[in-house]
DNA sequence: AGAGCCAATGTAAACATTTACACTACACAG
DNA sequence: CTGTGTAGTGTAAATGTTTACATTGGCTCT
């Protein structure tokens, strides 16, 4: 089992105690601040602590049925830019508050959510962060959420761009319907009508997405062609290709719920012949760097994460300090970014 | 402290010592697949187990100084596309080998690593993997790898696209010098001689690049001029208006140490009508999904970074499985990938 | 001066496990 | 029939904290 040289017993709180001369309580009251112990005591029992280098044992307070300051992060996947991106800002508030973060990738469907929130649940986290996906709110009615109540029996949950509602778990999204509600009324105030609304999931976001452009449509008395509507995979490749074997559906304009997938739609339109953004619009969303990798560069949404990820880390770490009212959903809007592949 | 509904008394050993008519240690024997356990009391045990979904607690297991299966993962920034990659791939990796990740975004500057490094420690976790940035090797004096021989000191430590030898610290890396060798050389053969250098960090992987680059020349008999060796920010706009304020050096293609460089000055040849990739070749590196966004498509160097981390999980499990005879230093090949602002 | 109070500190129980060592049968050799 | 070995199991110590409760000594109030 790894011949590693650990032998060097630890320094514990009894060692500190007796350095210092106070009982063990005491070097414990130290170490967590506890306002009564006096200057003096506080002062020997620091000294001994830093001679020292000692450092209380995570197990042992643990053991104590205490916080131990960490928050587990659920994804399905990290290598999606959105979700790695969302896990750099979370990462960033909760060490700034002096949490560990415990990440796992899970995959996309709820019987690997549910075996990893398990194996979470077991390490004692103060709470449990899932990053959006496949949620209640969703079209995907397989998606079973049950086992994200069970978890908030333990823990409060906090869920990103997904709603779930029920005791101890708390909800933040952006506004990804209304966002899409503006942009599909944009294009068509611009002067377009055959509006290609591509979308790679069946998340929550994209449900909102969706409803958003259908609303927007029939508020401007144009009827949802549903053939419009194209479920595609998030690569630049497949959609493009996809677009190039699309003859039989005419559209003036792309609204993807994702950059990928719009940048896929401008390599089409590029390499046959179609001015954008004259002849075709586009727009992505997430507003992520491929936006200005091409040329045009890309209009899209941005969702705000790192507002969302600040919103969702702020009322964790209330929670956790005891406060109650803490409200179980919050919304955060979202930004049309205006670039060269649209007119508006 | 978060009014939870956490009364139901956790069951713990002697719960399930109690259903099933046995002692706590024979229950520990089993729940840790000890062989001296009678298959009879074994199947007796895991039948109360399941029937109450026990699990052991973390905590009381770890005070006893064992594994806790958890390993620490350093990382100077999440954000950046490469390293989440990483990160996604080390997690997976370990996760089927039964272990979990601490994650913690450290920033660059060895006393921000020093620190958390620190506190994975009093986690207790099995080993650290740092995933590369400014490490001896690279150019940056100032940074101090004393930190990394005193935590391996406690745990096994591994480095990805970093070098630094001492006992108990293991080194993965993609062969930068060589990739960096081959491209400089197939732009020599291709007939370029001025080939702009642009870098982004001084980290080992950095030098490594620069030397090669510097060797092809060499071997090319060509003379370096300091002058094409560029340090600049990792940013597309940044780049591009770098090079459009170069009116004093020529140059005939670009090499980027990142994707993201090497797609600024794909945009600087675009707006300023230069033709890539005949008056204009350009290679950048990382082969991130920056590289099909533009057109003409860039060419990239994969540097493999999904072996380069399995490598390091492979070998992370074999120390903690207790082999001895792992190797200290491994090093993966990288493939250039051929695209179209190139015309090799 | 004695009662009462409070601040500062100490004592000991509780937290849930692992494991060295002790013990009990029982089988089998002599 | 006694002694010895062993498979299976139990006992209890050890792990390092936190914290409710106990204790102490000094102060104030009457």
């Amino acid at each position: 089992m790894g011949e590693i040289k650990n032998d060097n017993k630890m320094i514990n709180i009894y060692d500190i105690a007796e350095m210092s001369g106070v009982s063990i309580a005491t070097v414990s009251r130290v170490v967590n601040n506890n306002p009564k112990v006096s200057e003096k005591t506080k002062a020997k029992v620091m000294e001994a602590i830093k001679q020292s280098g000692y450092t209380p044992n995570v197990f042992a307070q643990g053991l104590g049925l205490k916080s131990m300051r960490t928050i587990g992060i659920l994804v399905p996947s990290i290598a999606d830019m959105y979700m790695s991106s969302a896990v750099a800002y979370i990462e960033d508030n909760l060490h700034d508050a002096g949490y560990d973060c415990i990440l796992r990738c899970s995959g996309y469907t709820a019987e690997q959510k549910e075996t990893h929130i398990q194996l979470l649940l077991n390490k004692k986290i103060d709470a449990i962060i899932l990053v959006g996906s496949t949620y209640a709110g969703s079209e995907d009615e397989s998606h079973n959420t049950d086992y994200i109540r069970t978890a908030a029996k333990d823990v409060p949950v906090f869920i990103i761009n997904g709603l779930v509602d029920g005791e101890n778990i708390y909800c933040t999204a952006s506004n990804d319907y209304q966002a899409s509600y503006d942009v599909t009324t944009a294009l068509i105030e611009s002067g377009r009508s055959k509006i290609l609304f591509l979308t790679d999931s069946r998340s929550y976001s994209a449900n909102q997405k969706k409803k958003g452009y259908r609303q927007a449509l029939n508020n401007a008395g144009i009827s949802v062609d549903e053939r419009m509507i194209i479920h595609t995979e998030n690569k630049i490749p497949v959609v493009k290709s996809l677009l190039e074997n699309t003859k039989d559906i005419e559209f003036d304009s792309v609204f993807a719920t994702d950059d990928g997938m719009a940048i896929g739609a401008l390599k089409y339109a590029l390499s046959n012949g179609i001015d954008v953004p004259n002849q075709l619009s586009i727009v992505g969303y997430n507003n992520s760097n491929l936006c200005i990798c091409s040329e045009p560069e890309l209009s899209s949404v941005d969702n705000k994460i790192e507002k969302v990820c600040k919103d969702t880390c702020d009322r964790l770490i209330d929670i956790l300090k005891g406060n109650d009212n803490v409200p179980n959903q919050s919304v955060v809007a979202c930004k049309l970014v205006k670039r060269a592949t649209t007119d508006f």
